[in-house]
DNA sequence: TTGATGCTTCGGCGCCGGCCGAACCATTGA
DNA sequence: TCAATGGTTCGGCCGGCGCCGAAGCATCAA
């Protein structure tokens, strides 16, 4: 393959309309499903399927299942580059991130629930961004996050039963879980499962009958804000 | 024309073998006539005369008449730099352990050549990398650089037109573009443009016959061994 | 289990667009 | 003026690919 025709293929992939589509909406940087995709470029799943697999094969773009969902976003920040340059010769700029209409569609949801047994949404969000801001989670591997040392220490006043944790060996200890509503990775595994279960414990959060939804106690909310320094 | 639209069909213009090979061609920054850039694509002069009123209406290339020929270029540097970003993306399609076999078939191509008008390829960057380390060049913002009061005198030194370089208030005085074959950004801009020129005029660098390789001659490689402390 | 949902594969249809031959226009040189 | 050369316009052919319906697989909920 010569350059020239690499650098055609690659162009020609951004150049259809539907793909050019998905790509725009992909620029917000956040993983899509494929049906959010499909919906969005105004054309059936199964063509959105060929164009996504497309897309990936030529590495564009990176996917990753998750229960019966696949998520798409772009490969790297070079593709994004090089859609942005392409957008600069037209004289406009990428759009920022445009909502959909199912993420509007159930607030209390979106706000915090159980994902399996460890916290999503917003809540879940935060609590992991919390964690990192302040150094007591980092990343391990492409999946993954180890608890820092002063992480250990975080997890003990706050009453998280990392022993416990630990002894389910067969089960990864932090993983990263995408999250379909924020489009961002937050804690699930054995470490996940434990820090969900002393908001519970604590009475920080209560279940909501026959659903997934969470909702955020007042005590809750103050926690929150003391020990993760986050407003939600 | 949405923004979708205007990418689509910039990157559609892009896409075809035909008009790739054209705009490969013209990424030595020189002006070609129509039947050399159709016979370099291989085409009848018929088909590449629809390519390339389609590439000037879409401001990718200007035309200019000159008795019989006619003349066509890249319109601008930002076409330059878009093309380049899409041969970035080109060079990461196959397994991290393979380069491309253009990559491996083209070492002189990679070695010098010229974007649009500034020195590319590893000769490029060393320069880049050589100025940096010197202190006479500093990162400005996320995509420019500007340079200190050392990298003044060192260009005055050297002979670089700063002058002329700052002159052209329109264009970008030292931006950053991705190299496709380092996979680091490298000068470009008015003063890339000037270094260049300081390469070509002290005779230290050829361009080659239709090709945007660029040959450094053995004064050119002494000089990047006294004035830039590089060894390529 | 059963049904619902998300995604993919397969097959066939339709059309857009790249291609060339032929003819035409413009510039040059004699 | 006439031929030669470079470039463009027009018309028609045809292949590739984007599209969807149908069917199949995987996951989740009850």
């Amino acid at each position: 393959m010569t350059t020239v025709n690499a650098l055609s293929e690659i162009a020609a992939l951004m150049g259809d309309p539907a793909r050019a589509s998905m790509l725009s909406l992909l620029m917000d940087g956040r993983a899509h499903t494929a049906s959010d995709l499909a919906h969005n470029a105004g054309i059936t799943a199964q063509t959105a399927s060929g164009h996504l697999s497309r897309m990936v094969e030529a590495n564009l773009l990176a996917a990753r299942a998750q229960g019966r969902n696949r998520f798409y976003r772009l490969a790297s920040s070079e593709v994004a580059h090089a859609i942005e340059s392409l957008m600069a010769l037209a004289g406009t700029r990428a759009t920022p991130a445009s909502k959909s209409a199912a993420w509007r569609r159930d607030p209390d949801l979106r706000f915090c629930r159980t994902c399996y047994d460890h916290l999503a949404g917003q809540v879940g969000i935060a609590v992991t961004d919390s964690l990192t801001r302040q150094g007591h989670l980092e990343p391990k591997g492409p999946r993954d996050w180890q608890l820092t040392q002063s992480g250990e220490l975080f997890c003990d006043k706050l009453g998280v039963d990392l022993g416990t944790a630990r002894e389910a060996s067969s089960r990864h200890f932090a993983r990263q879980c995408l999250d379909w509503s924020e489009r961002r990775p937050h804690i699930s595994g054995a470490l996940g499962a434990a820090i969900a279960d002393t908001f519970f414990r604590r009475g920080w959060a209560e279940r909501l009958r026959r659903s997934r939804t969470v909702r955020l106690t007042d005590s809750g909310r103050r926690a929150l804000g003391s020990h993760f320094g986050a407003t939600v």
